[in-house]
DNA sequence: GATGAATGAGATTTCATTCAT
DNA sequence: GATGAATGAAATCTCATTCAT
C-alpha cells in the first residue's frame, strides 16, 4: 500500500503542475520512487490514476456536502454551508481540485470511456443534493419561487466555473466566499 | 487563405469534438484536405491553432459584449443583456466555444507560454467590463452595494462553468438563460 | 547490455560510412535488429550516441598514448611513440575514429551543447599530454628550444587534420606513419 | 547579383556560426532578405551554395600560394610563404574558411556527388603546389632529402587541422604562425 | 527574375503499456 | 509484488524543393 500512495501523490503533483497530458507516466514513476512498472501493478491504465484520485476525492466532497447540508437548519443556509465547505475544500484540497477541475471530468464522460457512468453519477449526485436544498428552502419558506433543478444547475456550474478561473487563471483572485454567499443569498433568497 | 481557412475549419471541428490532445495534425490536414506540411506553414505550431481560435473567438466575444453594454440603458440591464450575448454567443459558436472552454485558456496561461500574455489580456478585458456594468449600476442605482472586482469574479467564473458544464458535460441542461438573468438581478439588484 | 552493444556497433559503421547527419536513427536501429525505441531507451537522444562514442573512443586513446608516455626514456621518443601510436589506432579503430573525425567533436563543443565540458575536457587533456612531453624532452635535452604550448598545438593539429585528411578524404595517401615521425624529429629535437 | 550576393552572405554567416546542416535554406533567405524561392534560382540545390563558397574561396587561396611560391627565393622560403599565406587567409576570411573546414570537404567529395571531381581537383592542386616546393627546395639544396608525396600531405594534412582546431575548437589558440614555420623549418631544411 | 504558398517525405522523440525475470 | 528493458505506433515538426503567378 506504501508504494500505491506514493504513487498517487506523485501523480497528483505532476498532474496538478502540468496537466494530465503534459505528464508521462514515467515522471510519475520517478517521482513516486519506484519503477516503471509498478505503476501498472497499481493502475492498469494511466486515466485509472485520474479516475481514482477523481472518485476518492469526490467522495469525500459528497460526503462533505452531505453533512454540511443534513446539520443546516433550513434550506438557504444549507446552500450557504454548501458554498463554504466547497470553498474550504478547493482550498484544503487544491492539488486534487486542481487535476479534477483541469482535464476533468470531460474525458472521462465520453462516449465509451469506461468510467463514462460512474463520473456521470457523482457528478449527478451534487446536483441532486443542491436541487434538493433548493425544495427543502422553497418548503421552508427561505428560498423563493424558482425553477429548483435549473437554480441547481446554476450554482453547481458557477461553483465548478470559480474553482476552475481561482485555481487555473492567470489572474489572482481575491477571497471570494463571502461574496459568493452573500450574492447568492440575495439571488435565491425570498425577500422579507 | 482559402487553405488557411480550411485548416482553422477543420481544426475547430476536430479539437471539439475530441480535444485538443486527442487531435492529430494529421488529421486536421487530412480533413482540410492539404498536405501536413501546409498547417505548419500557416500555423507555426499545433497550439498556435489554439491561439488563433481563441484569439478569434474573443476578438468577437469582447466586441459582443461592449455592444450590448453600451446599449443598455442601466448597469443592471448591462449585466443581462452580456449574460444573454454570453448565451446566444455559446449558442451560436458552440464549437469555437467547446474547443476553447475545454482545453483553454489554461494551457496557455502557464509560465514560459508564448501566448500567456495576449490570453491573460483577453480575459482581463472581459472581467474588466462586467466591472464596468458593476460600478456603473451602483452609480445609476440600478445594482445594490457590493464589491464590483469580487463580483465580477463571479459573473465570469459562473459564466464560464456553465458553459463548460452546458457543452461539455453528461448532463443534458435545460435551457437556463432566462433563469440566470432573474438569478442574477436578484442577487445585483437593490432591492426596492 | 547485449542490445545497447548492438545499436553501438550499428551507428559506428553508419556513422563512418555516411555520416552523422546523413543517418537517420531508424537505420541504426534496423541494422542492429532492435525497435525505435531501444535506441532511445538506452541513449536519450541521438547525439547522445555520438557522444557516448567519442567518450569511449577518447578514453581508450587517452589512456594508450598515457601508457606510451610514460614508458618512454626520453621526451623525444615519447613523442615518437605517441605519433606512431597515433597512427596504429587511427587504423585499428578507424570507423570510430572516422564518425569522430567527420562530424566531430565541433558540434559537440557549442556553446550550449550539454556535453561541452566534457569533451573539452578531453582533448585538453590529450594538449596537456603532449605538452609535457615535450616539457620533459626540454629538460632531458632531447627536444630543442621551443614553445611548448604552442608546439603541442600544433602536433595535436597535424594529428587531427591527417587522421582527417586520410580516413575522409578523396585522394588515397601512402603510409605516412615513418615520415611523420622522422619530419616531427627533426622539427624538435636539438640538433647534435 | 546583389541578390545573389547577398545570399550569399547570409549563406557564409549562417553556415559558420551553426553549420551547414544546422542551417535552414529559409533561414539564409531571411537573412538575405529574399523570398525563399529566390535562393533556389540562384543556386539549384542547398549543396549548391556550399560549393560555391567552396570554389570561390579555392580559388583565391590557390592563387594566393601560387603568388607566394612564385617569388619565392628557394624552396623552404616558398613553404614559409606559405604557411603564413595560410594563416592570414584563414583570418582574413575566417567565416568562408570556417564553412569549408567544418562541413567540407568530404561531403561533396563523396562517391555520387556531382561535385566530387572539382572538388578533387581543387584539393589535388593544393597538395601539388607543395609538393613542387619540397622538390624545388631539394633541387636548390634548401631542404633535405625526404619523400616529397608523403611530406606534401603531411604538410596539407597540418594545416588543415590545425585551422581546424583554431576555428572550431574550444581551446582558445595563442598565435601560432611563427611556431608553426620555424617548427615546419627545421622540420624540412637540410641541416647546416 | 522574383515570390512564397504548398508540398510530403522523413526525422527525432515520446510514451503508455507489456512481460520475462 | 516489483522491476525496467523493450516495444512500436504515433505525434509534432522540419525542410529542401517546386511551381503557378
Amino acid at each position: 500500500m506504501e508504494r500505491k500512495e506514493a504513487i498517487l501523490k506523485a501523480a497528483i503533483q505532476l498532474f496538478a503542475e502540468r496537466g494530465f497530458h503534459a505528464t508521462a507516466t514515467s515522471e510519475v514513476a520517478k517521482r513516486a520512487g519506484v519503477a516503471e512498472g509498478t505503476v501498472f501493478h497499481h493502475f492498469k491504465t494511466k486515466e485509472g490514476i485520474l479516475m481514482y484520485i477523481f472518485d476518492e476525492m469526490m467522495e469525500a466532497y459528497i460526503e462533505g456536502i452531505e453533512t454540511r447540508v443534513r446539520n443546516a437548519t433550513n434550506g438557504i443556509e444549507a446552500i450557504e454551508e454548501l458554498i463554504r465547505f466547497h470553498f474550504r475544500f478547493s482550498e484544503e484540497r487544491s492539488e486534487e481540485v486542481s487535476v479534477v477541475i483541469r482535464d476533468f471530468p470531460y474525458r472521462l464522460v465520453e462516449l465509451g470511456s469506461p468510467f463514462r457512468e460512474v463520473v456521470a453519477a457523482r457528478l449527478f449526485r451534487v446536483m441532486n443534493l443542491i436541487m434538493e436544498c433548493i425544495e427543502q428552502g422553497q418548503m421552508d419558506g427561505s428560498i423563493r419561487d424558482l425553477f429548483p433543478e435549473e437554480t441547481a444547475f446554476i450554482l453547481q456550474g458557477m461553483l465548478n466555473g470559480l474553482s476552475r478561473v481561482k485555481l487555473l487563471g492567470p489572474l489572482k483572485l481575491p477571497e471570494l466566499s463571502a461574496q459568493l454567499v452573500d450574492f447568492c443569498c440575495h439571488g435565491l433568497a425570498r425577500p422579507e
